[in-house]
RNA sequence: GGGGGAGUUCCCGAGUGGCCAAAGGGGGCAGACUGUAAAUCUGUUGUCGACGACUUCAGUGGUUCGAAUCCACUCUCCCCCA
């Protein structure tokens, strides 16, 4: 249950209260797409970092461990460690990120599982049974992220069968928590939005979903390719169009710029890979822009990665050091760098927050477009 | 002392007369990454006044229109026999 506290301009400062804990909003979940956060950080150390919510696939559980086998160990909370909420993306985004590996019709997707070919076949009542077994708090209606560009009869044609699967999840997730023995009988169902870069089937689509009374309203489908400005533009369009009094979630996005361009547009919630994968491949997010850790710069800085950085590993180690790790392929300059990166994610959304409460958000926002995005 | 083998661009290593500034790795330098098939992928890596020129394949000299590739000698290293 979403619960609006501030507001300034379109960004909005609220709660949302699950079974599992509430989520300070505007929050940033934290990608634990198998069940783990690449980079060897576990649950333990999500607390530690500032996360306050996970996010695990329904696709990659399904295939391995499988969510029955997810199930009988007590759910994803109780399998990985983490104590908060969880929210399970649906596939939907496999049947963007593996098109080549799967067919799609009325019924559902056909998907080649991508770890030994076997077929697997997933439609809504597939993908909610799977995120029920999961446990999951929170579970996303099952879409198809579509390619950017596709063709407006394309992407009309797709957008009206995500409206008809969406009733299928609803119908479908509704039965589940009525099960005696569901693992999480108040596990709540997420809409998305899709539409393109169409304006008029993003804001035709999200006045459709809007009025299913959902728990809370995904934005999918964007970041996949299209500039910026266009993704601004979309959520600008559909903004007015999502009810007031539900979370809303920016799906896959992003960058730092990009959290705080939506927040100032009246998102709510993120996830991303980009903090997890960069840090592996020795990209770390700080206060002052992106740096890059391989760059021969580093060999003799024996600064912290961020000076203005509160996290463990800006306490401990210098750029220097994190240098040699990279350099040296040890697991350990992912597991530091990640770590960063992800305390640099939900404190950036932490610091939002804050600015938010004290009425300074446009400041904030002013201060921060201008470095963030830099390579430094 | 006798016999055999080898020396290639930062490293390993292919190449044994022109299509060779020289395959392929590694290393170096840089870039990408947005609901994770990603500890991945891409570019670049002799010099310069750079759609061309110049200097490289242990050294020196030679054969040839033309040599990293053939010949002679020299140097260095490795293996076997004494």
């Amino acid at each position: 249950m979403y619960r609006l506290l501030k507001k300034e301009g379109a960004a909005r400062r609220g709660e949302f209260a699950t079974v599992h804990g509430t989520v300070q909003t505007p929050g940033f979940m934290n990608v634990a797409t198998a069940g783990a956060i690449k980079g060897a950080v576990s649950a333990y150390d999500l607390k530690e970092l500032g996360c306050q919510v996970q996010l695990c696939n329904t696709y990659h559980l399904h295939l391995r461990p499988g969510d029955e086998t997810v199930r009988a160990l007590g759910g994803v909370r109780r399998f990985t460690g983490w104590e908060g909420p969880v929210l399970t993306d649906s596939g939907g985004f496999q049947v963007f990120s593996l098109a080549k590996l799967r067919s799609i019709r009325e019924e559902g997707v056909t998907f080649a599982s991508h770890i030994d070919g076997r077929k697997i076949f997933m439609g809504p009542e597939e993908s909610m049974r799977i995120q029920s077994n999961l446990g999951s708090t929170i579970a996303m209606a099952f879409d198809e992220c579509v390619e950017n560009p596709a063709p407006y009869e394309y992407a009309k044609a797709s957008c009206a069968r995500t409206v008809r699967w969406l009733e299928r999840c609803k119908t479908e997730m509704a039965r589940l928590n009525s099960l005696e023995d569901t693992l999480n009988p108040r596990q709540m169902l997420f809409g998305i939005n899709q539409g393109c870069t169409y304006r008029d089937l993003r804001v035709e689509h999200m006045k459709r979903i809007a009025a299913m009374d959902l728990d809370g309203y995904g934005i999918g489908g964007l970041a996949v390719g299209e500039p910026a400005e266009e993704m601004y533009a979309i959520i600008e369009a559909i903004e007015p169009h999502m009810p007031e009094d539900k979370i809303r979630y920016l799906m896959g996005v992003g960058t730092p710029v990009n959290i705080l361009e939506a927040v100032s547009r009246g998102v709510d919630l993120f996830d991303c890979v980009m903090p997890t994968r960069n840090a592996r491949h020795g990209h770390a997010f700080t206060s002052e822009g992106v740096r890059n850790l391989l760059n021969a710069k580093y060999t003799l800085d024996e600064s912290p990665l961020d000076s203005r950085c509160g996290c463990p590993v800006c306490q401990k180690f210098s750029r220097a050091y994190l240098h040699h790790l990279f350099k040296a392929g040890e697991m350990l300059a992912m597991r530091l760098t990640v770590m960063h990166n992800l305390y640099f994610y939900n404190h950036l959304l932490a610091d939002i927050r804050q600015a938010l409460d004290e009425g300074r958000f446009a400041e904030f926002y002013q201060e921060k477009i201008q470095v963030l995005g830099k390579r430094i």
